[in-house]
Parts: structure tokens; C-alpha cells; sequence
DNA sequence: TTGATTTCCATAATTTTCCATGATATGTAT
DNA sequence: ATACATATCATGGAAAATTATGGAAATCAA
């Protein structure tokens, strides 16, 4: 399974119409189980994530994993109905039309403060949406953290001393 | 099967009327083995939940599940009994009319406390339906919850940990 | 008949669909 | 490589359909 790499910056108009980056296209395809050439592919947004300023989307095939975690567990407990509050309430179901756009309803927007700009980022099986301003903060955090604790070399070798665990 | 997902807040009108948010409408269409194009789906909601200020939208397809799973228990048990009678007593069958709207009626807008209006959650296999204040306090609990029992960290790295297995 | 409930109609706002265009890329043959 | 043809992409505008909502007529029940 492919996933979502690199970096688009797209206009948003004012209705909230927003191109999906074209190589985030054929991610969505492949993981929507519906989606056949001549179709528009279906996506999750999630936005509801704390301590985060952006907004992330998960083709079909991923969220339903994520679904399906939550729903094997007792159906009314506890634990479950709040499970499903934050990842159900928080998220919606959104396709891609004719021109690849989706529209980005306005509480979401506001939500992350997009206004007429949105940074598509890349991050594997999910990618993210940012107001640019607040995406390249973002990434100034992290090399900030990065740098001044030497961490880049440690971070590269953790994955090295990984072992496969799945 | 597709899920609800997200949040809607609409009217009610002083007859009990209101909207299902149109997203929902696709959901109970799905799950509604009568259904076909041009027909209004049914649902079934559900009141009687103690401890709870929210009244609960299946589709019918996901009620069934939820009968069966309460005949599967022994004919005759007192918690059968119970169930039958929380489940069944405290719930009823819904068509939405032409225009997309059910009417609540006045029993159950007193029960949970809703006048002018309604806000639709979407929890997976069901729906919400509440207050708006009380929906608010509901959602920091639930924050609080989290906080307190770990649970974020748990959903979160579900989300993080999705693996594209199609 | 009177109050309540249901059905039907009306409409403003929103959302979706359709069409158009310039820019970029991809391909093909010379 | 160069030039030309072809496709795809990002974006804008406008037409068409749907949604949420209010009100009134029709039906029903006591």
C-alpha cells in the first residue's frame, strides 16, 4: 500500500473548495473498497484532535480499521461510547468531486484558521491540512527540538534498533 | 457499513419538528432493508436510558443487531426481561417525512431537556440527539474522562498506528 | 367542533454539479 | 533535443439541486 508523501500548498475559495493534491488522489483510490476508475474516492476528515492546529485525512480503508478496534470492544461500555464519541462526533465523511476538490465546511476552517491557503502534508498513512503559517511553526518546533537536543542522529537510530513488532 | 459521523445543530419547531441532518439521512437510507430511492427511510429511537440526557437514532438495520443480541440470552432470564422491556418500551419506530424532518414528539423533548433546539452526534452505529448546553457538558466530561483514565493516548495511537492492510 | 396531528406547499440559504480556462506536465514523432 | 499534440491539474464562475425551515391546508380523534 502506497502512502501520502510530500507537500502541496492549494487554494481555498471562499465556498471552502479546496484541490486534493493529484499523488494524494491515487492514495484515496487505492484505499476506498467503492472506488473504481470513472468514481470520485471517499475520505475521513478528522479535526477534532487536541493539541493539534490542523486537520488530518484517512482514506476508507484506514479509518475502518480504526473503526473496527473500536467496535470489537463490549458495546456499551464505557470505555467504547467514549471512544466513539471523539473519533465519530469529531470526524466526518467527505468525497472528492469531479475536479478532485472537497469542500472544507466552515467550522473547520475555523477550527485551524485556513483561510484562503491550505498545506496538504504528507505523514504515511494519514496527511495532514494546515494553515501555512501555522504548519511551518510546526516545523520549526520540530527542528528547534531536534537540534538542540542532538536528537535527529538519535531519533534515525531508533529506528535501526527497532524490531518489528507487527 | 458506513458510520455517523460528525455534528449538526437544527431547529425545532414548536409542532416538534426537526431536520435530520442530511448526512445521517444517507446512513439510515443504507440501513433500512425497506428503503429505495424515493422512499423516506425509518429509524428507531431510542429514550429510556438511564443516567443519560440524550435521546439514541438507530438505523434500523443496527437495531436489529442490538434485538438479537438480547434474544440471544436465555428465554426466560430476568435480565432478558429487563432488556426487552428498557429496549423495547422505551423506543419506537420513526419514518421521516418528505422533507427530511421527524417529529419529537413532546414526551421526549421534555425528557432530555429540549426546546428550540437539537444537536445530532454522530456515534458510529447510532446517533445522539441533545440539548445543546447539555451536549457541551457532556463533551467535558468526556474530556475529562480522558484525561483521567489515559484513554487519549490509547485512541490517539490507534489513529497513529493504523496500518493500510487492504 | 376543537385541538392535535399529518400532509402539502413555499422559500432562502446552502451545497452540489457542471462547464470553462490557463498552467503544467506527458508523450510522440521528427 | 525540438516542436507539436494530448492529457492532467488547479482554479474560477455559474447553473442546478438539495437542505433546513416556516406556514397553511387537510385529516383525524375525542
Amino acid at each position: 500500500m502506497r502512502r501520502f508523501r510530500g507537500e502541496a500548498e492549494n487554494k481555498v475559495d471562499n465556498k471552502g473548495r479546496v484541490s486534493i493534491p493529484a499523488a494524494f488522489r491515487r492514495i484515496l483510490e487505492e484505499g476506498d473498497p467503492d472506488w473504481s476508475p470513472g468514481l470520485n474516492p471517499n475520505l475521513v476528515i478528522v479535526y477534532g484532535r487536541r493539541n493539534r492546529k490542523c486537520l488530518e485525512g484517512y482514506s476508507i480503508g484506514s479509518i475502518e480499521i480504526v473503526d473496527n478496534l473500536v467496535s470489537n470492544l463490549p458495546r456499551y461500555s464505557k470505555e467504547r461510547e467514549i471512544l466513539e464519541r471523539l473519533l465519530n462526533s469529531q470526524s466526518l465523511y467527505i468525497q472528492l468531486d469531479e475536479n478532485g476538490r472537497i469542500i472544507l465546511p466552515l467550522k473547520l476552517r475555523k477550527l485551524v484558521e485556513i483561510q484562503t491557503t491550505a498545506v496538504f502534508v504528507g505523514m504515511g498513512e494519514k496527511f495532514q491540512i494546515w494553515n501555512p503559517t501555522n504548519y511551518i511553526s510546526d516545523m520549526n518546533l520540530i527542528e528547534k527540538n531536534l537540534s538542540e537536543n542532538n536528537l535527529e542522529e538519535e531519533l534515525y537510530s531508533l529506528l535501526d534498533n527497532v524490531k518489528n513488532q507487527n
